[in-house]
DNA sequence: ACTATAAAGGACAATAATATCTTTTATTAT
DNA sequence: ATAATAAAAGATATTATTGTCCTTTATAGT
């Protein structure tokens, strides 16, 4: 569905919207223990976050990530899907065909049509604090 | 969505399903160039429909690749994603969670379940022969 | 038997995605 | 000023995917 390196930083977003939703900044290493990530890659995954203003980012020590409370009610899973793997999950055709639009569709063009504007509506409609709140329920996880 | 090879194999599926629908076998030379893909890459993936009896092969002269009318009618889009693609597209966990299920479920997963249930309905409930006869509409290609 | 056709199979090459390592820059506290 | 912390940036390495090339096997027609 996604590519690695857009899990990747689903899952550090939703971890860092979760911290920073009870005062919490976290560092790289924080992040990648508690999603289970590699490391390194994941801190150049948090930079084209932070590029993207999507998560903020402050050097130095007691620095470390952050989303403001503000912000989550309005970021979105599509908003940070984007940043990693641009818009082919919306616009991509299902059989690879660069060109494949209404006016002229590949064979699973419509059938497809149906099922990627249902993705599309449920990451634009999933803000990051729903999930924040979701996961005080204490039944989510993010690693293994 | 799917993979390169995933792709190549619907295209080239689709394609000789609707040729053998009249009567045509057809060789991978006219196959890679209706469809538009690389044809050496496009010799393996036929390979891989072949073993797993999605079409069949005839080797030598007046030989090439056809499906049975009978056979088009069970056969589905999901048989064909499940050669080259297995069944990552409907157990794998949106986030890249290796165990990600009901009873430990990753924040979105609930959200993907509905999605992926219906993508599921969609390729297992459309056969080849289904195609086949929208195609003769003539509003679907197969390239570009 | 010989030739042409066409798929199957094996080895190899190019590209893209994923991952790591090192250096630099910014910030804080001493 | 210095040391420590932490992100940013750049260079490089590894792995998987995609793609090509060459040889072998099977079949049909002459």
């Amino acid at each position: 569905m996604f590519s690695k390196s857009c899990e990747y930083a689903l899952r550090a977003t939703i971890f860092i919207a979760q911290q920073s939703h009870i005062g919490n900044k976290v560092n790289l290493t924080t992040i990648s223990e508690a999603i289970d990530s590699p490391q390194a890659f994941t801190a150049k995954i948090l930079q084209q976050l932070t590029k993207n203003n999507i998560v903020n980012a402050i050097k130095g020590p007691h620095g470390g990530f952050f989303i403001e409370t503000e912000a989550m009610k309005t970021l979105n899973l599509s908003a940070v899907v984007e940043v990693l793997d641009g818009d082919s999950i919306y616009t991509g055709c299902g059989l690879g065909l660069k060109q494949c639009n209404d006016k002229k569709p590949c064979p699973l063009h419509f059938k497809f049509v149906a099922i990627r504007e249902e993705l599309k509506n449920m990451l634009q409609n999933t803000t990051l604090l729903m999930l924040v709140n979701d996961m005080e329920l204490d039944i989510f996880h993010l690693k293994t």
